[in-house]
DNA sequence: GGGCCCGGAGTCG
DNA sequence: TTCCACGACTCCGGGCCC
């Protein structure tokens, strides 16, 4: 359709407080008629508890959220939700309003307001063909996630009766819930009480939600013993979080499966080269044969599937009955939202194929996709995209509304082939690019929420507490931080940070230290603050670790000038980087890293005619009709040096500057 | 131009 | 009667500096 124009100057900002909810199932263009978007319910979307997750299909998820409501109703934590609500519409009207804008200019030059969408996505083909063709062709990459982990652990060590009740770990807070809970809607980060009238009155008084003390030591050790098995399978796999571990299994199905192999001989070949670098690669050449035989080495996938399943049963074994399930795609993405849907105790295999793929992942809720939190989904069902097929279907739009990280991020994940650094669900591979320092951490803090109306004592009080904490944390793990920030909650929920990088040469470790910082940076919010200075939360962070910057050699002053002119070589930090950190694995593995992360080399003929982000901002002064219709994207000898295909530029460029 | 710093926000488990 | 954590990471925009 797009006959009729919308007068761009007409769109004035709509109060907020008026939407109907006009935008039934018109597409996205009737969001662009400048009818309001934001929400329909009154109530912050945001926060009703979306009984989407693991265990919770099929409840009556109407009665859930109604008690939810009621009991949150007029509750200062229930106003701030509200308020950022209303931020999130506000962006959304910004939003509508540039696209509206985008409509009208193409339509009063080409008197169609959005056929530069079709140019759009004509633009975008050689991009998503060649993100098709870089696509993995093996399903190795395992997400292991382990089931209602904290309560799994507990009630392991009880009796099993209480398997059968509601139960949850944490009291004022809850942190997690076993299955039984679920099925009345308790779960993860909702309140104590919230939950126990759940199971009140979900269950007509017949049964109550038990509330166990969390016991994080426990979880802890549960975890090295998760890792000590799973590490079987893959000596590099990457724990992203206590029970949540990332494989790519492929080295060992070659052996065993491809080869017949041996578990134990598997296993004993992939510790030994695993460890250390050159001189093994070579011992690996040599007892596995070269690389060619690696990747045509054709496994199929239900026998990739079937040591799987053998492997969750080994972390069974070894935790003494604790359950996981697992997700089995080619790409860590994919493997993470497979991971979820069979939960718990079970696994599911998407295939490589981009029918499979697809077929898998463009029906599911956006929401699923890891990285689009409940922000980003608003957003984008106020543009009718609601599935990951609405996400490629509207990739033009996509493309023109969002940011270029956002919206390379957002293709990517359309075609079910996502490794972002937006999505914290890929973790890097390994200690090549970043942080030298052992564990890549890169923050550490501590804080505590309390109940609001302390005096100014009693706050002063609670900060030494929160520092002296921190500090004997940083003692132990032998950490020295040069930034140190302020975290102030108050009683609205509001949240202030105030940060100090101290001058060079000063590194914080020390609690004395740290409290004469954070006291004098409270006393500076406070007086800065207007009205009553009510707090309820008190938190302190430090980063910029000592060690974490080394070489940064070069580190003489230029002249300005040389900064502004020289711009030659900005890509070159790539892949010299790449190269010259030496990467110490051996051959097969540097082969997945580049399927999985793209970091690899890209040659000169891949970076050009990529960077569509100039094609969709107006900005750049793109928006002629001539240009789209040619719907060449060229480029480039400026910053379009972040190519669709090039992933997480900034881990590997971060080099930080001496201190 | 690009790097670092700061503060706000979003996301995850 | 009340009552919504904590630790970690990333990105973005604005300011300052070379
Ligand atoms: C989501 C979430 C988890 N956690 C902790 C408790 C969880 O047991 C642990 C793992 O998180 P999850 O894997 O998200 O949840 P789960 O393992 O309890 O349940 P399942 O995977 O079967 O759906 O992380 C929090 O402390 N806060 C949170 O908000
Ligand atoms: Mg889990």
């Amino acid at each position: 359709d797009s006959g009729s124009v919308v007068p761009y100057p007409s769109l004035v900002a709509q109060s907020e407080s008026t939407q109907r909810n006009t935008s039934k199932s018109g597409s996205a263009s009737t969001a662009a008629m400048g009818t309001s978007s934001s929400s329909s319910s009154s109530a912050s979307a945001l926060i009703i508890s979306a009984c989407d997750k693991a265990g919770m299909e099929g409840i009556d998820r109407t009665r859930v959220d109604e008690i939810i409501m009621r009991e949150s109703a007029g509750s200062v934590y229930m106003k701030q939700q509200q308020k950022r609500d209303q931020n999130v519409n506000v962006k959304i009207d910004e939003l509508k309003q540039k696209l509206a804008a985008k409509d009208y200019s193409m339509a009063s030059i080409n008197s169609n307001a959005t056929s530069w969408r079709r140019a759009g996505e004509h633009a975008l083909e050689p991009i998503i063909d060649e993100l098709v063709q870089s696509r993995p062709r093996r399903s190795t990459c395992v997400v292991v996630d382990m089931d209602g982990f904290y309560i799994s652990c507990e009630l392991l060590s009880r009796p099993p009766e209480l398997g059968n009740l509601p139960c949850c770990v944490g009291g004022n807070m809850i942190t997690t819930s076993n299955y039984v809970a679920r099925r009345y809607g308790v779960r993860a980060a909702m309140p104590g009480w919230i939950g126990d009238k759940l199971v009140e009155e979900l269950s007509n008084g017949k049964e109550r939600l038990i509330h166990i003390p969390s016991n994080f030591d426990l979880y802890t050790r549960k975890a090295h013993i998760i890792r000590g098995a799973l590490a079987e399978y893959d000596p590099n796999l990457r724990a992203y979080s206590l029970d949540e571990a990332y494989l790519d299994i492929g080295p060992y199905v070659d052996l065993r499966v491809g080869r017949g192999w041996s578990h134990e001989r598997v296993v004993a070949t992939l510790a030994s080269t695993s460890k250390h670098s050159c001189e093994d690669k070579e011992h690996v050449d040599e007892e596995v044969g070269n690389e060619e035989e690696f990747i045509h080495c054709n496994v199929d996938i239900s026998a990739i599937a079937a040591v799987v399943k053998e492997m969750r049963e080994k972390v069974k074994v070894a935790t003494g009955g604790l359950t996981c399930s697992a997700g089995l795609a080619s790409n860590f993405m994919l493997a993470k939202i497979a991971s979820d849907q069979n939960k718990p105790n079970g696994q599911k295999v998407v295939g490589p194929s981009h029918k499979e793929v697809l077929e898998f992942v463009h029906p599911l809720s956006v929401r699923k996709v890891p990285g689009i939190g409940r922000v980003m989904e608003k957003m984008l069902n106020a543009f009718d995209i609601h599935i990951v097929h609405d996400l490629y279907k509207e990739r033009a739009l996509v493309q023109f509304l969002f940011k270029p990280a956002s919206a390379r991020f957002l293709l990517r994940a359309s075609l079910g082939w996502s490794n972002d650094s937006l999505d914290p669900s890929a973790p890097e591979d390994d200690e090549v690019g970043s942080s030298s320092s052992a564990s890549g951490q890169k923050g550490i803090s501590k804080e505590r929420t309390f109940s609001a109306g302390k005096s100014w004592e009693e706050l002063n009080s609670k900060l030494e507490d929160v520092c002296r904490s921190l500090s004997q944390s940083m003692v132990e793990k032998n950490i020295k931080a040069h930034t140190i920030t302020l975290k102030v909650k108050l009683h609205t929920f509001d949240v202030i940070t105030r940060a100090k990088t101290m001058p060079r040469g000063i590194v914080l470790q020390n609690a004395d230290q740290m409290i004469v910082e954070m006291t004098e940076m409270l006393l500076n919010v406070k007086r800065q603050h207007k009205g009553t200075f009510s707090v309820r939360l008190l938190g302190v962070r430090c980063s910029n670790f000592q060690g974490d910057e080394e070489r940064s050699q070069d580190s003489g002053q230029m002249d300005i000038s040389k900064f502004i002119s020289t711009c030659s070589p900005i890509r070159a930090s790539h892949n010299s980087l790449v190269h010259s950190t030496g990467t110490t694995k051996m051959t097969s593995r540097i082969e997945k890293k580049v399927d999985f992360a793209q970091k690899g080399a890209q040659t000169d003929a891949q970076v050009k005619n990529t960077d569509i982000s100039s094609f969709f901002s107006k900005e750049k002064g793109w928006n002629k009709v001539e240009e789209f219709e040619t719907a060449q994207v060229l480029d480039s000898g400026t910053n379009s040096t972040h190519a669709l295909h090039s992933v997480d530029p900034g881990n590997v460029s971060s080099v930080p500057a001496s201190r």
